[in-house]
DNA sequence: CTCCGATTTTACCAAATAGTCAAGAATCCG
DNA sequence: CGGATTCTTGACTATTTGGTAAAATCGGAG
């Protein structure tokens, strides 16, 4: 049989190449989305939001993501393998301590570069992760899980202080993204600080600081 | 003169003493919006969701409160005192490490016991903090530089390991607040055992444990 | 150039939502 | 009790919002 299933339903959820104007367009609506949905989550966004930042009339954003949920769906997909990668690429065979310090600079890295994208985990999140419910409970469960037995095994190697695997990593997780969850919040605090070039090296340096040492006074 | 100033405006915003049913109607409302907007923030919140989680008709409930916005604000104050105490109350005086030890196990206590007060403040902050702004940028500024002042002395002192103390205030709110904020990731990550007896005390032996310590292991 | 599908726009609609109003019900106080 | 006040409700309005329909325009292959 094997139909050519040259199936409807318009240019979504096809397989037919996109053109290019389809391929920009698309990318130009993801970006305007994540900015909107990072500030006011799926709710609180409306499209109108996310069609005038995009430059581009609401029927013709529609034209493109049928309902505001595939945008959102969208975006979220498209920036979810970015947020993780770093967890991801924990080396087994590296040194426990310069693994996780790349870890937390990448963290930090990617805070700084994408803020938009952490607020947008963070919203979700906050709502309940309604949309990446199943991922969270599966890969990012099955991820966390398997780099705690590496750091599990780091530790009965002494090559890292007794710790709980799975509180550090939310410790890094929440170190590093509250720089783009709650950078109005610490702006209010430091001022115009946040903006001078050596920022991130002193945070960075900051956190590693106290995740690798500790604040106890050595003698 | 002194014209007797029975000013209008109802119940609103007046100085008359409260009736007994006023006070435990307010009440009702504020806690069903604390649930309400900690989930999806002012602006994906609805008059409807407050009034039907206070079991009350919409117009009952907009007599107590003229508009959506009063009902936030008065949320949100109703909560920033009891979220910044535990900051206010490090003690000058005190042991550094056994003060620091305290704020963090107060800290994570008011994450556990009200989770929802932290992320309404997540929700506002993730906003861009509309309405909190102005605190964040005088009182909250104001403590949280008095109390870094305090930890700097500590470590001249070398009673704490040198460290950036606003920085390392931002990073006890973030591992704190995160358990809150984030719980629904931390459930999908760890499951069932988040509410089993002993899990407050683990998680805050482990952030105590880094905080304090650090990952390097000590020979 | 010309045609046809891809893209964009104009004009809409229905549901959701913030907020109003006036009348009815409950409560308080003398 | 009885009257004044407080509280509650049903019915309503104006606006916002997600989404649609169809006509107009564009752009690229032949």
């Amino acid at each position: 049989m094997e139909a050519k299933v040259e199936d409807r339903g318009g240019i979504f959820a096809n397989h037919r190449q996109p053109t290019r104007i389809q391929a920009v367009n698309r990318e130009i609506i993801l970006e305007a989305a994540l900015e909107v949905f990072a500030i006011h989550g799926f709710r609180g966004s409306t499209v109108d939001q996310i069609a005038a930042k995009a430059e581009m009339s609401k029927p013709n954003l529609l034209y493109y993501f049928r309902r505001k949920q595939d945008i959102y769906r969208a975006v979220l997909e498209h920036t979810l393998a970015d947020w993780l990668a770093p967890l991801a690429a924990i080396d087994p065979a590296g040194d426990p301590i310069e693994e996780l310090r790349r870890y937390i600079t990448l963290k930090l890295d990617m805070s700084a570069k994408r803020p938009a994208a952490s607020r947008l985990f963070a919203n979700e999140v906050l709502a309940g992760a309604p949309v990446i419910g199943d991922f969270l409970e599966t890969r990012l469960r099955e991820l966390v899980h398997e780099k705690a037995g590496v750091i599990r095994r780091w530790v009965s190697e002494s090559r890292l202080a007794p710790v709980d695997p799975v509180h550090l990593i939310f410790m890094i997780w929440a170190a590093t993204q509250h720089y783009a969850d709650f950078d109005v919040q610490i702006r209010a605090v430091l001022g115009s600080q946040v903006d001078k070039p050596g920022f991130r090296e002193q945070t960075a340096q900051a956190v590693l600081s106290i995740v690798l040492n500790g604040i106890r006074p050595r003698m």
